[in-house]
DNA sequence: ACCTGAACACCGTTCAAGT
DNA sequence: ACCTGAACACCGTTCAAGT
């Protein structure tokens, strides 16, 4: 290997990568993604924004490398293993949601960029695996991890957003698509009005999840 | 209304909400969301950057109004009425994606908005529509919505960037992903691999798209 | 009413030069 | 080896002034 820091001549450096990923994943939770830019980071971490350029050839590169360490937290939430394949798929599928939620705009962080560092592997590794023990054929185990991972990201994504504009906080608060379904003749959306603008996005997520999951059970497995 | 338009006095106008749009769209499908930026779309108009914002008060209402006009196009995909929900579910949920499929980076720039334009909601109304006269109660048709849109957008926004990195076309292509699953010991991973990094992604769509279908199946309906 | 010109406050990235 | 300083080629947005 051939990193900068593999000799420790001359003074001791003020910036590697593990320090300015943990340090810029402090500035996204602080400031969220368009705020986080290379001149403020090399800010933060008391250093020109060319420096960064030594440990990360582009902007693109630390995002992954930020992908890959919030993922990592995936891993730390322990997966149930023993239970049965639904049990652990839907655990699998919560912690992924849980560790995009972490970090401010996680979603669009991941969703952003193409990781394949450890821990991302390691979590799609151990998703296929759950399946393939459960006797899902090759190309369902690895279409459905693909399934999860999207409906995942997609849902976390929009979940974030919603954070990211408060709406007005106010109890009557009408908010866009009120107004607009509103101004218009949806009659179906404005039956399910209450139920669309609902924040409770973990009621919302765990009813898409339960589909897939029940839609998985509906396919030809061998146990 | 008092859009700038309404008058017909003095030189007509260079510019439109609708022409602008439009061209917007033309200059996307060229070159791609991170190369569409005010100054180029103004000069592709023969103007300057600023007169931009007489007509939206952001890029972001821009990329607003160019969303929703991608949807306009899951109108036209003309869905098959009377036939039985499940049917109906598909060929909306392929409407979606073909739509977004139309424009380059058509899901990423969807994914960014929230739009609230007549198509877009028109959409929604119908989705949900579909779902209610199948029987489904209010929750379970507003969440089950939610879940296509959010598996479709996903699903897209990965086929649309593993467009945007062609990769090496070479026949024998190793890929970012294969050279890191063969380099670390991921068994599951490399078992699926051909699956993984299989471009037919029509075909991975179909297969998750059937998985929600089927387990809306599973849920209580009343006929 | 509609657009220009010019500015403001930024960006990501590069690279010679210093220490 | 590691970082600075300064530049290059851009951004989105605002707004007085022109026609």
């Amino acid at each position: 290997m051939s990193n900068p820091s593999t000799r420790t001549r001359g003074r001791p450096p003020r910036l590697d990568q593990a320090r300015t990923v943990e340090t810029a994943l402090d500035l996204l939770d602080e400031a969220g993604l368009d705020a986080l830019t290379m001149r403020r980071l090399a800010d933060a971490m008391g250093v020109q924004a060319g420096a960064l350029y030594r440990y990360f050839a582009t902007k693109q590169e630390l995002l992954t490398a930020m992908a890959e360490r919030i993922l990592s937290d995936v891993g730390a939430s322990a997966i149930p293993a023993g239970e049965e394949w639904s049990e652990r798929l839907t655990g699998l599928a919560r912690a992924l949601r849980t560790a995009l939620l972490a970090h401010r705009d996680g979603a669009r962080v991941f969703a952003g960029t193409h990781s394949t560092g450890t821990h991302t592997l390691h979590f799609a590794d151990t998703v296929i695996g759950v399946l393939r023990e459960a006797g899902f054929d090759d190309a369902d185990a690895a279409r459905a991890l693909m399934t999860v991972a999207n409906f995942t990201v997609g849902h976390t994504l929009e979940e974030q957003a919603a954070a990211r504009e408060p709406g007005t906080e106010a109890p009557a608060d009408p908010g866009r698509l009120a107004v607009a379904v509103t101004a218009g003749s949806y009659p179906h959306l404005t039956a399910t009005l209450p139920v669309l603008s609902s924040t409770d996005f973990t009621a919302h997520f765990e009813f898409g999840l339960r589909l897939l999951i029940n839609g998985l059970r509906t396919l030809p497995q061998q146990h």
